[in-house]
DNA sequence: GTAATGACCAATA
DNA sequence: CTATTGGCCATTA
């Protein structure tokens, strides 16, 4: 159930937690959106990193730096992915005014913009 | 040497 | 809503 590793794993990494830095408080990134914003190395097939660069995302956040806010990327259905720690990273999130129900944020209302964007404006929450 | 298992996602059934 | 499937590797025990 694994695909590849970066041909640089290093270098992806780091490219992963530069992105997850500019995630502002209070936002959540999904771990594809973050996997879509980082070129596929060039010696990589575009298919494969289509269908592997989310889980090297995760894997980046798990070795991440003590300076990442690696609680706030979640997965493309806005819940935390099971693991240990999932529950101090939702204790996290709410200390930063991220509103769970049923264990699911509105992405549509918390998912970050991306980098050097503006946030977009705040919808109402849906729920 | 084998075997288990990972911070994913989109499309189906 | 839940479950399954394809994608098909590196690391660790």
């Amino acid at each position: 159930m694994y695909f590849q590793d970066p041909p640089d794993k290093q270098a992806y990494y780091t490219q992963v937690w530069a992105l997850a830095r500019q995630i502002p408080l209070g936002r959540i990134a999904t771990y594809g959106q973050l996997a879509k914003l980082i070129p596929a190395p060039s010696d990589i097939d575009p298919n494969v990193y289509r269908t592997s660069s989310p889980r090297w995302v995760g894997n980046a956040m798990a070795a991440c730096p003590d300076d990442v806010p690696w609680q706030r990327v979640l997965n493309a259905q806005g819940k935390i992915s099971d693991r240990r720690g999932a529950a101090r990273q939702k204790a996290l999130l709410q200390l930063e005014d991220v509103e769970f129900l049923n264990d699911r944020v509105d992405l549509s209302y918390y998912q970050w913009a991306g980098p050097n964007m503006p946030d977009a404006p705040r919808q109402p929450r849906l729920f």
